[in-house]
DNA sequence: ATATATCCCTGCGCGC
DNA sequence: TGCGCGCAGGGATATA
């Protein structure tokens, strides 16, 4: 589940170990990723000198000094881990090793495989398929009260899986999504133009949660990683995700689980009350 | 154009 | 104890 405060700690725990320092080599244990691996990258990458390293979205971009740039996605399971040579030791889904100069490893494993690693091959990370149609970044100025309230005038669609489009906002993932929307007072389920009057507070909430999982290294649930190893804490601080039936923190209410678009969703009935009716009542089965 | 379903893949927890 | 099944989920793609 690394949505963006788990990637932008991994790119942070990556830069002081990488940025400066040349790629000796690249061991590769398997290419079929999301999508394959190209068949130049071992040549590529191999020698290069790491100029810096940026995030987009959910996406780690490693420069080149090339000019090329590594492009990495961890998926929901992915990691990217720093290794000295002596400690290491193969793990199942070890699947791309960068050797650093001297005797640093950094290790890309991602068990389910969602992950990827391609090529850039320009600095212009717009010009890619997958990073052309990418919505703003969320905790910069281009994301705010304005822009979302035009955004979401134009849907219909519930405003949790439509808070999830990356074409609207990047880096917001199921967590976050659930999580924001227990602070913004939200129902998950509300049509997303309806809340479009609410813009400026769904903004601010967004970018509260993702900030506050951001000073905690991210969330850890199962497989997520810092790049140093230890875990992500905000876990802990969750609100509503992954609590059905238990307490709301703010008011005693039992957390609901309901399922949005092939995902859960989480939110507490009284805090996040409905402000709208179905349009088809429901007929109980005798 | 948006909205929803399907698929990718592995690990884990559950029930028998 | 062990095995099979269902679920989880980011995001691309297909379909309505």
């Amino acid at each position: 589940m690394p949505e963006l405060p788990e990637v932008e700690t991994t790119r942070r725990g990556l830069e002081p170990v990488m940025k400066g320092k040349t790629i000796a080599k690249v061991t590769v244990n398997r290419r079929d990723l999301r999508t394959p691996l190209p068949k130049s990258f071992e040549k590529t990458v191999g020698g290069q000198k790491v100029k810096a390293l940026r995030r987009r979205a959910k996406y780690i971009l490693i420069d080149l000094a090339n000019g090329q740039s590594i492009l990495a996605h961890l998926g929901m399971s992915g990691s990217m881990r720093v290794m000295k040579i002596k400690q290491y030791e193969r793990l199942t889904h070890d699947h791309v090793i960068f050797h650093l100069g001297g005797d640093t490893l950094i290790v890309f494993n991602d068990p389910r495989r969602f992950g990827l690693i391609d090529l850039l091959k320009t600095s212009d990370e717009t010009q890619h398929p997958l990073l052309s149609h990418l919505g703003p970044e969320p905790l910069s100025k281009d994301f705010n009260a304005a822009y979302l309230k035009a955004a979401l005038a134009a849907r219909k669609a519930p405003i949790k899986p439509v808070l999830m489009d990356q074409k609207l906002v990047v880096g917001v993932g199921n967590i976050y999504a659930s999580e924001a929307l227990f602070l913004a007072k939200i129902h998950p389920q509300t049509p997303a133009h309806e809340v479009a009057k609410h813009a400026a507070t769904l903004v601010k909430m967004i970018q509260r949660t993702l900030e506050a999982a951001l000073k905690s290294g991210g969330s850890t649930l199962r497989d997520y990683k810092q790049a140093t190893g230890e875990s992500g804490y905000f876990q802990h601080s969750f609100n509503v995700y992954e609590r059905r039936s238990e307490p709301c923190v703010a008011c005693d209410s039992t957390i609901v689980h309901i399922t949005q678009a092939g995902r859960a969703s989480y939110f507490c009935p009284t805090c996040q009350p409905h402000n709208y009716l179905p349009k088809k009542p429901r007929i109980s089965k005798a």
